[in-house]
DNA sequence: GATGAATGAGACTTCATTCAT
DNA sequence: GATGAATGAAGTCTCATTCAT
């Protein structure tokens, strides 16, 4: 809790707005350095290389996304409808709480320097709604397409309208809230 | 047909497979020579600089889309079930047709190396489908969402689920097809 | 006297000396970074880049030769004999103290790369002998050809010269420089 | 006499254009083609290269610069004065008849693409005025400065005023031309 | 003979990374 | 531990030269 984490949070910042707003090759280190108050090579104390440190944030902000959705699944399990409820809750409170990181997982989840853990650890969180997906369909409550196609259902929409929202094309309401969610549920439910 | 058409598809078609695997920043000039079997200068015979090649590759292809969607578009439309199909059989119809373009087009309809015809150009596309929920929204047919959330989930979940055929995470059935309809249209349809 | 000035100084001696020899254009920035003895990439630490660094060069040794001139020519201005010696001397103080820097001045005062300044600052040297040459024709002292072509004849000779003993087909010495200066002033002087 | 011989004077006349007024370096193969009238390979059909194409021209422009100032010479041999004239004139006739030449000649004389061949010649040509000056001195007619220093204030001198001729910063007329003489003569004269 | 499309060597410049301070 | 000056590999782009037509 010294003046190292300091350091360390202050790079991972400057890193998060301008991976997300430059993408991975046009973001610089000395650009990085200048965000973060300090000396280009002190970011070379703390991540061994620019690659280290795109993985290890692309890790940290997926794994904050999990515990985000992880949280409200767990209570409720049987209702499939309350279910949904929380994992599309939870992938909001992650866009608040962390205003740039959905952009940056999104924009850089493709990207071929991302090593094996990450991939992993992406895996992980498109595993779980995977989970909930399949034990849907299996009660008849959500519709039988392919899992896969319904998680790039909810995610390819949600983070399409989250890009809207960041670019102030669409003002975030209670009511979009609510109609989008229902209009996913719409997407996925079986009728 | 001479050599002229010959060489400058070849890099068109070499640009479009690079720029969709690694996006603009991450592929080389001497990459795209290579995989166009032509010495790095002659790319220069036929565009002005690589970004002059990547908005023109744009623009082609976000052309031949619109012209995809606005095919059927123009026949139906009363009904919007109906346009809706021939919106989606469009999109489907594009992306066999021109294989990596969708992903292409979605990789980079945000980067900061597009001009102003570029932006312009995707504008219009966007628009088409923007006037056909519209329209649909007065009509009741089409949920009251802002017409842009609508389009984002049009457009995200179709994007993703490409992206995961592409990948061979799913394989392409004409089920997959006709459920996938069927679920984008369960999400924009008024209920 | 840091370890900067040394670097840039070092930069500037390897410029003047290619510069002059090889004239802008023939001149590479490896060349220079050999030279120099530091890395091509250094280079650009001290300079935005090779046009600017060729204007820095020009702007410095101008001012530098102005001041050699502009001394003498302060204290004797009533005797325009005297003033021309003045004037002589500072060209020779000039191309002592500073060995490649008036071949390169002269060889590279057209070029098309001189920014607004570096156009200026010439024009401030020519300025000043004209001042002086418009005087001495006032008092019937200088011969009344254009001030502009009294200049070309005192510089042009003076270079061409200088051009000589630099490539050694000329040994400097007293008697020369006294020969030479008597030579240009019955060129110039009035009759 | 056929078209041969008129495409090789039109790739002359175009680099000698060219060349006077950008310079060799910034001189390409592409705008000598252009100002042709050729195509860029055509060039390769006349000269081996674009250095030989420099050689060849600088050898032609100083062969006639040499008749120009031989021709006068031969007559008048014994009355210095009268021989300079004619030397000058040939100066003058030779810049009339060709307009950029004596420009190119100026700025290309210490390039480092000459070959022996452009060297020897314009050797030659300061060998015919130094060996009128020698001859000069001997007689008591002209000042004592080293030959090569005589040439450089002759030559030099010339070409600058010259310069700003072209460059229109002064009128040409007979007057000037007469002053020009006559000061130049002075600064060559034993007086 | 004439052309100009094609080429690749080499120029300028950027930037990830190192290391002396 | 922190810094930023220094570096050189690698990227974009130009242009002299070749060669198929």
């Amino acid at each position: 809790m010294g003046a190292t984490s300091t350091k360390q949070s202050a790079i991972f910042s400057a890193s998060l707005v301008l991976f997300a707003e430059r993408g991975f090759d046009a973001t610089t280190i000395p650009m990085i350095a200048e965000g973060a108050n300090v000396g280009a090579g002190t970011i070379y104390r703390y991540f061994k290389n620019k690659e280290s440190l795109v993985n290890e944030l692309f890790q940290k902000y997926v794994k904050e996304f999990l515990v985000c959705i992880e949280k409200g699944l767990l209570v409720h399990r049987k209702d499939f409808r309350e279910g949904f409820h929380h994992i599309f809750r939870g992938m909001i409170q992650f866009t608040v709480e962390n205003p740039r990181a959905l952009r940056f997982i999104k924009t850089h989840s493709q990207g071929a320097f991302l090593d094996e853990k990450s991939l992993k650890e992406y895996e992980k969180l498109v595993d779980l709604v995977c989970d909930f997906f399949r034990e849907g369909q299996q009660e008849g409550a959500i519709r039988t397409l392919h899992v896969n196609a319904l998680i790039a259902i909810l995610f390819g929409s949600f983070m399409e309208v989250h890009s809207l929202v960041e670019s102030q094309h669409i003002i975030l309401s209670k009511e979009l809230l609510d109609e989008l969610e229902e209009s996913l549920w719409a997407a996925i439910k079986q009728c």
